[in-house]
DNA sequence: CGACGCTTTGACTATACTCAACCCGTGTGG
DNA sequence: CCACACGGGTTGAGTATAGTCAAAGCGTCG
């Protein structure tokens, strides 16, 4: 594992500074708002934090790489990371960002396998680990945390499958519509769009290149159904025409 | 739901006649099989062949479909089941066929959500049925089951993400040779590939149209990496070749 | 035998990629 | 404070890729 870590510790209740952007989490309050764990009693969140450890990655450090066998769920507690695949023929495929709060570590947690994607840090990141037999054990004490899991894993293969379909069935033009509209639904009622993303990541993103996302936003432009305010700002003129693009 | 049922029943052991190509399976066989519960005791077993319900579907009904409810686990027994979605724009997209011991419905069974897919009988199929809430009761008396279908799902998550980053990524070219590779890798050793569907059904499953399926074919046999012995016969005459397409 | 659906082939077109040049904003170092 | 480098972003020209539409071949099943 390509893991490089600075200070790796093993303790309960690890305190971090808050930096500027207020992304801060000390270990507890980080496991504490994961879904999976949110509706668990006190005392079976301090039996979880006697299971974690704590590991520091610096900026452009992996947690893993393809190949690296997959034992250990992360929880990311302050930073960012950004989750990207090769395809066979070795172009690059952004899957998805990881926030504070998030986890991941866990699609080959449950198969005894290794990892098919990478997970870099892109700023430097406090991430929470439990290793794949304790948090075996974690699920089968306490079932209710399966559910959760569960539910989260469902949610997100209907999103991967639904991903799936649009690439296979839709234009560059639509997909970039329809990314949109779902930034949209999480600010909801403003009408304002802020990317999420640089451009080059979202086209990695939506497997299209920089240069159709730029077109393609001109050309949806023109035709007035958005306004390029800036360069990561745009807002939203007709959601019904976006729609049907 | 449009479910239009022939036979409802409630009891344990109900037995069927198998049919000509020796995929029947009576109910308790059927569950058996399933991944999910061949690890458990005999008693277990029983325990839930008390909560199972046998369903038929005529070929061309529907298990469920986009917006309905999704409070079903679905286990096939016999027959032969086609999942499929609608992109926004109205393309279908095949997702995969299930056969007896497959299930479905699982996507949205744990999130409280409907479905978003098609699953429609392509043959006269029969089904064994468990609902969301005892499923999930099962689910906290006995953690195993949880734990393989967490399994079950983090395996069909890493290959929906694989999926994924092919559209985004390869050409239609390239994701029919993986296709065959992949095809292949379950005859194991054997240089013959079976389509295991039409050409039709394979272009909507790998996002592209029975035209360039052909015509791809047609020139991956020019170049000298397959030979085309029947309308589903595959031979690989270079592998490494194929790869690199 | 005929009808139907799947498959193939051909001609044309649309879509989006590549490559290259240039622009712009930001951050760095002199 | 300016010059510069760097990376992201945009624009244009040309090209590759694969989709559409149409017609004809083939197989299967009633």
């Amino acid at each position: 594992m390509s893991v490089d870590s600075e200070t790796t510790c093993n303790h309960k209740h690890q305190f971090h500074h808050c930096n500027s952007d207020g992304t801060c989490m000390d270990d507890e309050s980080c496991i504490s708002l994961v879904p999976i764990f949110n509706h668990l009693e006190p005392a079976q969140m301090d039996e979880i934090m006697s299971l974690i450890r704590s590991l520091k990655f610096k900026r452009g450090e992996n947690l893993y790489s393809p190949g690296d066998p997959a034992n250990t769920l992360y929880i990311v507690s302050e930073g960012k990371i950004k989750i990207y695949r090769l395809s066979e023929s070795g172009k690059e495929q952004l899957i998805r960002f990881l926030r504070p709060g998030d986890f991941t570590g866990e699609l080959a947690l449950f198969s005894d396998t290794v990892h098919e994607a990478y997970a870099e840090a892109i700023e430097d990141t406090s991430v929470c680990t439990i290793t794949r037999s304790e948090f075996n054990e974690l699920l089968l004490k306490y079932p209710s945390i399966s559910l959760k899991v569960l539910s989260e894993f469902s949610h997100r293969l209907e999103q991967s499958e639904k991903q799936t379909t649009r690439f296979a069935t839709e234009r560059v033009e639509t997909r970039i519509a329809l990314f949109l509209i779902e930034c949209m639904d999480k600010d909801s009622r403003s009408q304002i769009v802020e990317l999420p993303m640089s451009k080059k990541d979202l086209a990695s993103y939506l497997g299209t290149t920089p240069e159709s996302i730029s077109r393609k936003l001109t050309e949806i432009e023109e035709v007035g159904l958005i306004e390029q305010i800036s360069n990561k700002k745009i807002k939203i003129l007709d959601l019904d025409g976006l729609l049907n693009v």
